[in-house]
DNA sequence: TATGAATGAGGATTCATTCAT
DNA sequence: GATGAATGAATCCTCATTCAT
C-alpha cells in the first residue's frame, strides 16, 4: 500500500497545531481533498483512467490545476487513492460481519441488502467498476483490492456457508464452494445498467430476489 | 451502424478484378486485416482503448503505422471493427439457436457449453471485457452489442424459459424474467480471472456447473 | 546596477525606530536575510540559476517560501544580491591594495596568497563559478562583476607591473600586458576541481607557486 | 557512455538498405540532425540547459518540435549527444599526438596552435563552456569529457614535458607536474570574451603568446 | 499499395509568484 | 512580518494522423 498514500504537505509547525486539534486549516484542507476527488471519480468514471484531463478534474473539484498535486503525488496516485478511500469503510463493514451462525436464508438477504444499499445505491459502484475497466492496468489495485476486500469477504462468507451446509440448511455445497455466486447478479447488474440502461434498464431489487429466490425457494413477504 | 464498417479502399481497377474473382491480392489484403486486427485485440485487451498505441499495434501486426490507416479509418474505427468483426460469427450462431421445446437442463447446459467454448475459451473473452471496460465511452458500441447480441439471446432466452415455466419444468418464473441469472457467473468469471487470476484463479466450467446445480438441483454426470 | 539593491520592506514606524538605533528587530531581519543568501548559495552552486527551487532555498534556510519575498523582489534579484553581497569585501579590499612599489615577486605572492585565502577557500570560489556558469544568461551582473571587481584589479596589476618592467625586474611587458597570466592558473583549478576533483584533485598552492616558479625563477622557501 | 548515444529509430528493412549503401534517406537525415544538433549548440549555449526550450531548438532548426525526439531521446540526451559529438574529433586528433620528441617549445607552439585553431576557432569554445557551466549538474557528462580529453590529453603532454625536462630544455619541473599551467590561459581567454567580451576583447593568439615568452623566453618570429 | 518520417495538438507536471490568514 | 496554500503560465514529451517517397 506504499505508494497509495498522499504526500503530507505540511510542516512541522502546522503539524504542532493540528495535533493540538485547532488547526483552522485543517478542515479547508480535508473539504477540498474532498472535492478533488469527487471530481475525479466523476471524471474517470465517465472517461476512464487515461482518457481522464486533470485539467477537467480540477475544474470540476473547483481549484486550480496545480493544487491538485498539492494533495496527490500524481494522476495515478489520485486514482488509486480514490479507490481506497471509497472502499475503506467497506472493508471496516466487512469485518464486523456476524461470526455467529444465522439462518443462511437471513445471511444471504442482509449480504443481498448491503450490497444494494452500500454498494449499488452510491458511488462505490462506480468504483467497483472502474477496478473492473482498469484493473488490468493498475495491477498494484487489483491487488488491493483483493487483499483488502475480496480476500476478507470471500472465506467469511464461505466459512457461513460451510456451516449451513453441515446443519443441513442448505441442499448442496456449491455455494459454499462458490460464494462468488451469490455477489455475481450484483455485478452483472451494474454492468449492465452501465452499458444497457438506457435501453433496458434491470432492478437490482428485482433481480437479487429472484436469484435469492431460485437459490432458496420462494420468500413470504417481499 | 454506419460507422462501424471499414472503408474500402480499393481502386476502381482492383474492384473489377475482385468482382472476376481473380485478384490475387484481395487474399493478402484480407491477411494484412487479419493481422491488424489480431495485434489490435492483443494491445487494447492489455492495455485499453486510450493507452494503446497504434505504433506497437503496427509493430504487433509486422506492418507500418500508415498502413493501418489503409484498412481503419482511425484508431476508433479499427476498435469498433474489432469488436464487430469478433462477435458477428456469434451473432450468427445465435440466430441459428433451437426455437423447438427441450428440457430446460438441456437448453441451460447447451447454453453453458456454448458459453464456456465459444466465449470463455476463446479471443472472444477479452472482447467482452473490452466492452465492459470501453462500453461507456463507446455508447454506439455498447448500443451495437445490446442490438447485435443482447436483444437477440435474452428474448430467445425468456421464450423457451417461459415455455418450460408453463410447462411446469420450473417451479418460479425468476429464471425466465431474469435470463440474465443464467450468464451472470460467467461474467464474473471472465472478470475474476483477469484480475484475480493471479492469486485464485478460478475455474469457470467448475463454477457454471455449480451454478446449475444450484438451478436446478444435482445433475446426474459431470 | 539599480535592480541589484533589495527592496526595503519596512514600514513607516519600522523605519523611525531603526533611524532611533533601536530596533530589536533591525537583527533578527539581517539574520534572516543572510541565512537566505547562504542557502541561496548553496542552491545556486549546486543546481545553476534555472534549476534551483526557491523551494528548497526557503527550506535550507528555515523560512517560508513566501518570506524570501519579503526580503528580495523575485528569484533573479535573489541571484544577484547573492553574487553582489559576496563580492563587495572583495571590492574593498581591492581598493586598499598598495600603491607603492614592492619587489614583483612579492606583489605576485602577496596576489597569490590572497587568492587562495580570500577566494579559494571561501565560498567565494563558488561565486565564482556562479559568474562564470550564468554570467552569459545575465549580462547585468557580467557586466557588475567587471565593473566593480576586473575594472579595478586589472588595471591596478597592470600599473604594478608595467613599474616593475620599467625598473627592470621583469624581462617581459608580458604579464604587464595581460595580468590574466597571474590568476590563470587559479580560475582553472576553481574550474578543474569541481569538474574533475573526484578523478583527480588538483592543488591550488602547488599549482599556484609551481606557476610563479615558472614566471620568476626557483623560490627559496615555500 | 550507454546512454549518451542515441535512440536508433529504424526498422530492420530500412538498416539493410543502409548496409548496401543505397538509402536515399539515409543523407536526409544526417542533414536533419545536424541541423538539430546545431540549433541545440546555439541555443544551450545563449541559455544553459535549463532555459532551453526544445520548441526554440527546433524552431531554429526547422523542424517541428516532434521531430526531435525521432532522434534523441530526450532533451538531457541531445544535450549530451552534442558535446560528445563535438568532441569525438578532438580525441581523435588527441590520438595523433607526436611520441617522438621534438623541442619543446615547437611541442608548445603547435599544441597552442591547436588550441587556438580547433577549439578557440570554432563552436567547440562553445562546448567547453557548457561544459564548465553544466558540468557539475551532469557528471556523466563531466566524467566522459575527463576520460575521452583530459585524461589523454594531460599524461601526454606530461610525457613530452618530462622527457624536455630530462633533456635539460625546461629549468623547472613545474610544466611537467602541471601541464594544465599550458592551457590556462586559454581557458580564461574563453570564458573573459564571454563574459566581459564587450567591454574589453581579449585576443587569444596575443595572449597565448605572450604567455609562451614568459614560459620559454622571447620568440624569434610573431 | 506500403512505408515511416514528420507533424503538432494535447496533456501531465513543475514552480515562481501571490495573497488570505 | 511570516506563512504556506493556491494559482496558472510554461514546458517537456507523447502519439494519432498525414504525406512524400
Amino acid at each position: 500500500m506504499d505508494e497509495i498514500t498522499s504526500r503530507r504537505v505540511t510542516t512541522r509547525k502546522a503539524r504542532a497545531r493540528k495535533r493540538a486539534g485547532n488547526d483552522p486549516r485543517a478542515g479547508r484542507r480535508a473539504e477540498r481533498r474532498e472535492a478533488i476527488l469527487a471530481a475525479a471519480l466523476e471524471e474517470f468514471s465517465a472517461r476512464g483512467f487515461a482518457a481522464t484531463r486533470l485539467d477537467d478534474v480540477a475544474r470540476r473539484a473547483g481549484v486550480a490545476k496545480g493544487t491538485i498535486y498539492l494533495y496527490f503525488r500524481d494522476k495515478e496516485s489520485l486514482f488509486q487513492e480514490l479507490v481506497r478511500t471509497m472502499l475503506s469503510p467497506l472493508v471496516g463493514a466487512i469485518e464486523a460481519m456476524p461470526k455467529v451462525d444465522i439462518p443462511v436464508r437471513v445471511v444471504a438477504e442482509t449480504f443481498v441488502d448491503l450490497f444494494v444499499r452500500e454498494i449499488y445505491g452510491t458511488r462505490r459502484k462506480d468504483v467497483i467498476r472502474l477496478i473492473i475497466s482498469e484493473g488490468t492496468r493498475f495491477p498494484k489495485l487489483a491487488e488491493f483490492y483483493y487483499r483488502e476486500v475480496i480476500a476478507r469477504v470471500v472465506p467469511a462468507m464461505r466459512a457461513l456457508l460451510t456451516r449451513a451446509v453441515e446443519r443441513g440448511e442448505l441442499r448442496h455445497d456449491a455455494l459454499a464452494r462458490f460464494p462468488q455466486l451469490l455477489v455475481a447478479p450484483g455485478l452483472v447488474a451494474i454492468l449492465w445498467n452501465g452499458l444497457f440502461g438506457r435501453y433496458a434498464p434491470l432492478d437490482v431489487r428485482e433481480l437479487m430476489h429472484a436469484h435469492l429466490d431460485l437459490l432458496f425457494g420462494e420468500r413470504k413477504a417481499p
